[in-house]
RNA sequence: GCCCUCAUCGUCUAGUCAGGUCUAGGACACAGGCCUUUCAAGCCUGGUACAUGGGUUCGAAUCCCGUUGAGGGCACCA
């Protein structure tokens, strides 16, 4: 038998990142099972639809590298994969259903159901359809008026749901509410289109948020009712965030694009993703995996139980590792969209800043924990740096006058370079900084404030390359003039 | 309120199904050190966990029951 899962979003908004983690878990055992991933799209929810929602969707799995082999944009034997397209056939077996006697029509206005469940709720009891029309003749709610269609639930006996997780559930009949299947508006609600498009589409195994437990017996009912084999369950736990609630935006980027435009490498966040709630286990310790090995080792019946805190510390960690594995030019390729956002660089870049960014890559790339790091990093390349505050230029342990000395000291060097490059400053620099009865680091971080206007930057004589000889020296000559300025002041006062 | 699920370091987890090799292993984070022009990266070292009570057993993180805690569900939402 071929494995065939679904991932099966309504278009309601952005995807959250906790159920993109069972989208993983799902991609990984299709392609494992050398079997197929199915996209449909669950629309049954007019009033909730949100238009580029499914562009949302289907941007957010590429970005990742899960495609789909069936569902929208790809086409299928099984379609159409959306379910607003589908009506018919969710209004047939609704029919189909009652004309079985194991569902029946209902008019009960939405003012009378809120009613009954308040007096339940006061009453301290489960809010439930009272079954008014449940125990009305046949017939009675006219199929041309308007009305929902409401399974019938049996009042004794039990349901018990399979779980590959975790064994048997068993849920008690009298407990489930005659559940609504299609709607005044004949739209199916997701119970009755889920079972049938599973069945229809031949999903072998449904693996998806332990939110869908309590719910599962009502679809037994329905598998039952039609005759039809229900798949295998897997219910995964939640994802919760750093506080061991539900994950929400409160906790930080919790949709995908939101991920993308932090700077986080769409094979880290998959690598992350994997490995929250599952681990290969057999005293592998490895934690940083390709998608074959992921592949490869991935296994359905070791995905962990509880739920699993969503940790941007690990997550940062694991980006950092797969920004360090990039080559330089691929990671070039990959940053020059943030300059780009950041305004630092026009979006189309111009021939004659290559060069620069080149020169940066190596400086920043184990320095970066996302992509977007590298803004903050070298926007002192790109932009003017404010004129630093002399406590700044003024080397730890030493005088102003010596500081002052020292600049004056590395612009002369700096004219002289030949090839203004970071290995031929090096050595002279040094040597420079030994004359002055400096220590290196003394001499250096004068000129790493003057020039970068940072106290932290990327290694100093690679920024001061990749800024230039003339700007190097401008920004110098300003450190300079404060230097000048402030003995000036002092002498006078 | 009722129903369901879950429970190993702060976090992700290995170990649990086939009880002993576990004075519980790894990773992230944290602390200290080395390296070092800053920051990173890298390397070394360190602290921190089997929720709790009872059983079963020669022996329990592992099996059973209770308790507690946490999460989820109880719509003409998915």
């Amino acid at each position: 038998m071929t494995v065939r899962v679904r991932f099966a979003p309504s278009p309601t908004g952005h995807p959250h990142i906790g159920n993109i983690r069972t989208v993983v878990f799902n991609w990984l055992f299709a392609r494992q099972q050398h079997g197929q991933f199915v996209l449909r799209i669950e629309d049954t929810d007019r009033t909730r639809y949100v238009e580029d929602a499914l562009q949302v969707i289907t941007g957010g799995l590429r970005w990742l590298g899960m495609d789909w082999d069936e569902g929208p944009e790809v086409g299928g034997d099984y379609g159409p994969y959306v379910q607003s397209e589908r009506t018919a056939i969710y209004q047939e077996k609704a029919e189909e259903l009652v004309a079985m006697g194991k569902a029946y029509r209902c008019d009960c206005t939405p003012e009378r159901l809120e009613q009954v469940r308040e007096a339940q709720r006061a009453r301290g009891e489960t809010p439930m359809y009272d079954g008014r029309c449940r125990n009305r003749p046949v017939g009675e709610v006219s199929p041309d008026q308007p009305h929902v269609i409401r399974l019938k639930v049996p009042r004794e006996g039990v349901t018990v749901m399979r779980d590959i997780l975790r064994g048997d559930i068993v849920f008690e009949n009298r407990l489930l509410d005659d559940q609504v299947l299609l709607k005044s508006d004949r739209f199916p609600t997701y119970h009755l289109a889920v079972v049938i498009d599973d069945h229809i589409m031949g999903i072998t195994h449904v693996m998806r948020g332990d939110d869908w437990i309590s719910s599962e017996p009502k679809r037994l009912l329905m598998y039952e009712a039609f005759g039809w084999e229900p798949p295998v369950y897997a219910h995964v736990p939640l994802v919760l965030g750093t506080d061991g609630k539900k994950l929400g935006k409160r906790h930080g980027a919790v949709s995908i694009d939101e991920f993308r435009r932090q700077g986080y490498l769409p094979e880290a966040v998959f690598n992350f993703l994997a490995l929250l709630g599952w681990a290969p286990g057999l005293g592998e310790e490895q934690e940083i995996f390709t998608r074959e090995e992921l592949i490869e080792r991935f296994d359905i019946t070791r995905i962990n139980l509880a739920p699993a805190v969503f940790s941007y510390d690990k997550l940062n960690w694991i980006n950092g590792a797969y920004i360090r594995a990039l080559s330089q030019e691929e990671l070039l390729k990959r940053l020059i969209p943030f300059w780009a956002d950041a305004g630092l660089i026009p979006p189309d870049v111009p021939v004659e800043i290559i060069p620069t960014l080149k020169l940066l890559v190596p400086l920043v790339q184990e320095r970066l924990k996302t992509l977007r790091d590298v803004v903050e990093l070298t926007d002192f390349v790109f932009t003017d740096i404010a004129i630093p505050p002399v406590e700044k230029v003024i080397g730890s342990k030493m005088t102003a006058e010596q500081s002052l000395d020292a600049i004056r000291r590395v612009q002369t060097l700096l004219v002289g370079i030949v090839h203004f490059e970071a290995t031929a400053m090096e050595i002279p620099m040094r040597r420079l900084a030994d004359e002055l009865g400096l220590k290196a680091g003394q001499l250096f971080s004068i000129v790493r404030n003057a020039v970068t206007g940072k106290e932290v930057s990327p290694p100093l004589f690679g920024s001061i390359e990749a800024l230039g000889r003339a700007t190097t020296l401008k920004r110098l000559e300003i450190a300079e003039e404060v230097l000048a300025k402030y003995i000036k002041a002092q002498e006078e006062g």
